[in-house]
DNA sequence: TCCTTAATGAAAATGATTTTCATTAACAAT
DNA sequence: ATTGTTAATGAAAATCATTTTCATTAAGGA
């Protein structure tokens, strides 16, 4: 629960002549506690709770910000509203990639073979680079499917 | 473009007791014509042009079942829009991912590496089905970048 | 040709996100 | 600590993609 005074994001902000507000401590206090990819909506719920006057116009354009600074990833798994996650959390694994289920709808965090699916896709990045002559910046990797429990209620 | 007549195709709609209407061939045979990723809205205005009374609504509830029957991909490439593709089609490479242009929003159709991402991907695949107990059924892996054309617009 | 009902189209509804605009508050300068 | 500048905010309205509703049409088996 140090989220909210990270030295680091303040140094970002100022860097860049944003001031550091209440809504946005409490934006990066909420990401920095949770394992899970919250929407705008309840992202602006859960900050509701402590700062009832902050509006959810005010969350939309923060994580707009947040996200063009590269502090929060934003992710669509399908479900028609865009989900935020915090790049580096203490509640997340390092690097990873996501698991959806795409009856219940939930997301699944896991590292398992990422050293090697990076290294593949290092290289992978290099020949697109090269091929295409693309500058890579990032990459997304999902997979979907059942998870044990939907897959019992069929 | 014999892409509307294509017997599998019939064949699919008929088992599922579904009719073979004017605008589903319509549709299809957009989708087998073109090499782009193309929205829901301008797969409308290129029905449209040869059936000027054909709605927005059928392309959309068109484009969900056609989904669901495993013939087209639909596929969230950031710009607030889906995008749909035919699984096969005469114009595009086979199992392919893509490229996307955050500034032009252009998306590449690639295959370079596909055999060995997916031979890895088959790999996770296993791992994750069983670490996860976990059902695994597609997957997307999608490359954010910058494309030359843009690189030069900075 | 007739009948059943799947499919359609127009209009309205929905839901997420963005824009507008008047007001507030962060913080650099005093 | 006080003040001034202007970035940031909040409420309400606007936008935009997609879905729902409902009366009408037409595919295709009988
Ligand atoms: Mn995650
Ligand atoms: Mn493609
Ligand atoms: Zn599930
Ligand atoms: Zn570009």
């Amino acid at each position: 629960m140090n989220g909210k005074n990270n030295p680091e994001w303040h140094r970002n902000f100022r860097q860049r002549g944003m001031r550091i507000t209440e809504p946005r401590k409490a934006i990066l206090e909420v990401l920095n506690n949770t394992t899970e990819h919250l929407s705008a909506e309840e992202i602006y719920m859960s900050v509701h709770r402590t700062y009832p006057n902050v509006g959810l116009t005010t969350v939309y354009r923060n994580l707009e910000l947040l996200e063009e600074m590269g502090i929060i990833a934003k992710f669509h798994f399908g479900d028609g509203r865009s989900r935020y996650e915090l790049i580096h959390s203490p509640q997340k694994p390092g690097h990873h990639h996501h698991l959806i289920c795409t009856g219940c709808k939930q997301i699944i965090d896991y590292d398992d073979f990422v050293e090697e699916e990076i290294e593949l896709l290092t290289k992978v990045e290099q020949a697109l680079s090269a091929a295409h002559n693309f500058q890579i910046t990032g990459h997304t990797i999902q997979f979907y499917g059942i998870c044990h429990a939907c897959r019992g209620n069929l």
